[in-house]
DNA sequence: GCAAGGTC
């Protein structure tokens, strides 16, 4: 028998042939740059196995062309007019390698990721391989790691494609496209007929489901900033100085106040005169005991764009551009992954190795080979069955500049996960004064993974002794004034975190959702020191605020929407909703918003020209 | 000139 397997991207197709095959493939070109045809034996299954792969989706959507250019329909009838559906240019090579390769195939064995998008892309696999040979057997391998056992498995027990989940994709591929075009024509011509700035720039002012709720994020900060006002608050400050042994200077002990900060000054007042009676405090309780400061989870996508433009100060585009790059090299492992655990069997010891040689950190990396220097990763909650977590997978040297600060973070970062937890010990003192009670805790370290992972602090400091029952006269007793602080403008690893926790877009897509509305003007990054801070623009906040007025009930600049898509999705890969069914709902529900939306839209007008000028404020 | 999701 023929097989015919294919791949979600080049790299797994490379993989799984070197697996089946032992090692012994031989390698055709396609017409495709990027894209190889694998050949070997498979005599487990008395087969002949060709791999290939696809690079992602293959087909594109849009309207035909009596919709597609933008005066030739009202944007309204976008909902309902017809949606071709056509393999993109991008992907004509790659259709043409698998006619090729399907015409002299018994069996199409898709290989595409495990998810919902990867049943999708199987799913137009088969259609295109079905046109080239009617009656080829289409079977699906399901594998949830490149581990040997695992694919070996997969290839001898096949099971068929999810048809639900292809069809919850593909309900998605459409509505997105109804939804974005007809608000975004609509969006963009009604402002520019009004505000000349936009005419002449011919810039879309686009509407997308996840675009919206993230610049819904960036105003909603903003606004709390706006409306922020300081108030004033007093609280008790006490302190001892005394040296922890005869010979060393005096150190000062801070003690807290239990009650924190009082925003009532009188009342403040009145127990700090209370305190002041009282010339002695008292050490009602000494804790001591062991603590930890726990190394990081392996990272996922999600996490190196989150710890990655704090720590490192790149953009969450710029550093998946970058390990991308540094993936495409052979230095680092699939870099898109929502994945925080390692498989029990993975082989942690031969990457370890491979870093010895580091002159940064190969002495921790030798360490970790000697008796009691390793320690398996922490598992974390995420496993998306396709990819390990980001991990380095060779050794190098000689990078310069972002490529070298994110390949040295991901590497610390791999060898702080196989590392030990810092160590410490916390030794709380609970005082009371007055009747007041204050506490001091500090921690002294055994640091472990900290000295990989250079990114965490965990400061500590020697506390003097203190017993119980101990008294003593407090160097500093003071009635202290503050001011509660704004909150600042969000960071890109504020919003990161915000999109990933309401489901807005993925780990491959929240940094492209980012820049768009960057691209869009609707958001501008301020720098302020090394960070950068998301501003909204007028245009911005004229869309945002303009909408809220009108008073949706679901806003569309909420996450609410995108989550209601989501949970369709999954009840048509359930089977507990027909894709026609999810299609009908949310077309219907959006129509509803887009006559009302249109219909007052004035307000979104209103509230731009509010600003005085629609353009970005610099 | 529109979206979001894959991927190179």
């Amino acid at each position: 028998m023929k097989v015919l397997c294919v791949a979600e991207k080049p790299s797994i197709a490379r993989s799984i042939s070197a697996i089946l095959s032992g090692g012994q493939f031989t390698t055709r070109p396609s017409a495709n740059k990027y894209i190889k045809n694998f050949d070997f034996n498979y005599p487990q299954t008395n087969s002949i196995y060709t791999v290939t792969s696809v690079s992602g989706h293959l087909t594109a959507h849009d309207f035909g062309d009596a919709y597609r250019t933008w005066n030739s329909c009202d944007p309204f009838v976008l909902f309902d007019v017809p949606i071709e559906t056509k393999i993109s240019t991008e992907s004509k090579t790659i259709e043409k390698n698998l006619r090729n390769e399907a015409r002299g195939a018994d069996m199409l064995m898709i290989w595409t990721d495990c998810d919902r998008e990867g049943e999708h892309i199987g799913s137009e696999i088969a259609t295109v391989c079905q046109k080239a040979k009617h009656n080829i057997i289409v079977k699906r391998a399901r594998f949830s790691a490149i581990i040997a056992q695992q694919i070996h498995n997969a290839a001898q027990h096949p099971v068929e494609l999810d048809r639900a989940q292809a069809n919850a994709v593909e309900a998605r591929i459409l509505l997105d496209l109804r939804i974005g075009a007809a608000f975004t024509r609509m969006q963009t011509l009604t402002l520019q007929g009004r505000f000349a700035q936009l005419n002449e720039k011919r810039d879309p002012v686009s509407y997308g489901p996840c675009q919206f709720p993230t610049l819904g994020f960036v105003v909603s900060r903003y606004n709390q900033v706006k409306s922020f006002v300081p108030e004033t608050f007093w609280y008790i400050f006490l302190s001892l100085s005394r040296s922890t042994s005869s010979s060393s200077a005096p150190e000062e002990t801070q003690f807290t106040w239990r009650r924190g900060h009082l925003f009532d000054f009188d009342v403040t007042l009145a127990l700090y005169q209370h305190v002041l009676g009282d010339p002695l405090a008292r050490v009602v309780k000494v804790v001591q005991k062991p603590t930890k400061k726990w190394k990081p989870l392996p990272l996922t996508t999600v996490e190196l764009q989150k710890s990655g433009s704090r720590l490192l100060k790149l953009a969450p585009k710029k550093l998946l551009d970058v390990a991308e790059k540094l993936y495409q090299k052979g230095f680092l492992s699939y870099p898109r992954t929502e994945t925080d655990q390692f498989d029990p069997q993975f082989d942690h010891m031969s990457l370890i190795r491979k870093q010895k040689i580091d002159p940064n950190w190969g002495a921790f990396a030798t360490a970790l080979e000697q008796a009691n220097g390793f320690v398996g990763p922490r598992t974390g909650k995420n496993n998306d069955k396709a990819h390990p977590p980001i991990h380095p997978t060779a050794h190098i040297g000689n990078l310069e500049g972002d490529e070298r600060r994110v390949y040295e973070f991901i590497t610390r970062r791999y060898l702080a996960c196989c590392s030990k937890d810092a160590e410490g010990w916390e030794k709380n003192v609970e005082v009371e004064c007055g009747g007041e009670r204050f506490s001091a805790s500090l921690t002294i370290l055994a640091r472990n993974y900290l000295d990989v992972y250079i990114y965490d602090k965990w400061y500590g400091k020697v506390i003097p002794d203190f017993e119980e029952g101990e008294e003593f006269t407090p160097t500093v007793c003071e009635l202290k004034e503050g001011e509660t602080s704004s909150p600042s403008y969000l960071t890109e690893a504020d919003l990161v975190t915000l999109m990933d926790k309401n489901g807005i877009g993925t780990d491959a897509t929240i940094a492209q959702h980012i820049q768009t509305i960057v691209d869009r003007e609707y958001v501008l990054e301020r720098m302020e020191g090394a960070t950068k801070y998301l501003v909204p623009s007028t245009l911005g906040i004229g869309l945002i605020e303009g909408y809220n007025q009108i008073g949706f009930e679901k806003s569309l600049s909420k996450p609410q929407l995108r989550r209601e898509t989501e949970r369709s999705m999954v009840q048509v890969c359930e089977g507990t909703k027909t894709k026609q069914d999810m299609l009908a709902q949310s077309i219907e529900q959006y129509k509803d918003m887009y006559i009302r939306a249109r219909g007052e839209f004035n307000k979104v007008i209103t509230v731009s020209s509010a600003f005085g000028r629609i353009d970005v404020m610099r």
